[in-house]
DNA sequence: CGCTCGTTTGAGAGGACTCAAGGTAGGTGG
DNA sequence: CCACCTACCTTGAGTCCTCTCAAACGAGCG
């Protein structure tokens, strides 16, 4: 779902930024002060551990938005966001973010919808986490998965193992050793490395 | 933080309900059609994974409301609501919530900042949980505890073993045994069975 | 061809979970 | 005041399985 188009972003004194694979947008810890959406690429929010391993909070493609909560509660950042490729990303201040919630509250409608879409996958993703067995965490994210793309069918999945782990909890040799056994049973299919669900 | 006073919700047709301890309140897996606040005591929201282990996604007390986000993403409960303690609720139809929203925009925003403080939370959840250092785990959710309380000072959390372990995907014997390796290394304290942290 | 990024396989150790049994505290009723 | 009950807390022993570490393979691209 979209919140709004870039032209009116634009209109609302939001400005273009482009940012390189790896490089990041904003840091966990520091106060928010910009409202961000993806023009073009993908981005992931991550949180790291006390021992430096990465937890994916969510990937966010061209079109959504992403980083508005902690402007909302005055808290800082509990992730930070990096760009995955080449990025071009759209950010406007808190100031002209509220400006236009309070000119088109059909659009406050839209971020309540987005932010409870939002919680909902949360909820699943706690579901995910707090699982002990690999197998109904990796089917259980791919489900959601399956779910952000709207697919019924059996469809490719666009995340590396390293993604899957770093989204699930598990390290990258369980996610594989799992995805092998899934594919035995056939829960799952996997060509050429590629993972169908 | 609270929406709105149980007056407005009243004067916008929300009816009381009495639900004892251990009542549920609504289903994983239903369709949401009310809109709900606490008006006395407590509840929890939990899932159910498939060896029936429990996770709690939330406990909402007396002024907080519960179970929103599905009302805006036509999709069924991802956990169920149950009572902690006999408990008086408030519920009211989407339509008149989307009434009263739409009446009064104030609301929608309050709204807004209610959502972007449960992502943020369940941000704080996510790390939690994909921990695997059941001392951190515990740490992180003490913090988050008390983060919700608005304490800064030591405090006694008003949590039971079962609580943690349930909210932090620990089993209780490891909550046990790491609170008094905490008790310990004091970084918790622990007197008549009671935490301080 | 040679890099880079992602995937795979193996061996070993640690530690959280499970199961079983008992202990403690606070409330209730006789 | 005591006995009892219920809900919660505690302790011990053993197994399983995920993580870690190390090394190598595969694929895509300039």
């Amino acid at each position: 779902m979209i919140l709004v188009e870039s032209d009116t972003l634009l209109a609302y004194g939001a400005i273009n930024q482009k940012v390189s694979k790896n490089e990041m947008i904003f840091l966990e810890g520091s106060e928010p002060h910009y409202f961000f959406q993806v023009l073009e690429g993908e981005v992931k929010m991550i949180s790291l551990n006390q021992d430096g391993k990465e937890l994916i909070q969510g990937i966010f493609k061209s079109g959504q938005c992403f980083g508005e909560p902690p402007l909302f509660v005055d808290k800082p950042y509990p992730s930070s966001a990096v760009a995955i490729v080449d990025s071009i990303i759209l950010k406007m201040s808190k100031k002209n973010l509220l400006a236009l919630l309070d000119d088109k509250p059909s659009i406050a409608i839209k971020l309540l919808e987005i932010f409870a879409l939002r919680i909902y996958n949360k909820a699943l993703s706690a579901q995910i986490l707090s699982n002990n067995n690999p197998e109904e965490k990796i089917l259980g994210f791919l489900n959601m998965v399956k779910g952000d793309m709207g697919v019924e069918n059996q469809t490719k999945i666009p995340y590396t193992r390293q993604q899957i782990a770093d989204s699930t909890g598990l390290c990258v040799e369980t996610v594989i050793r799992t995805l092998l056994k899934l594919n035995n049973e056939h829960k799952v299919e996997i060509k050429h490395h590629k993972i169908y669900y």
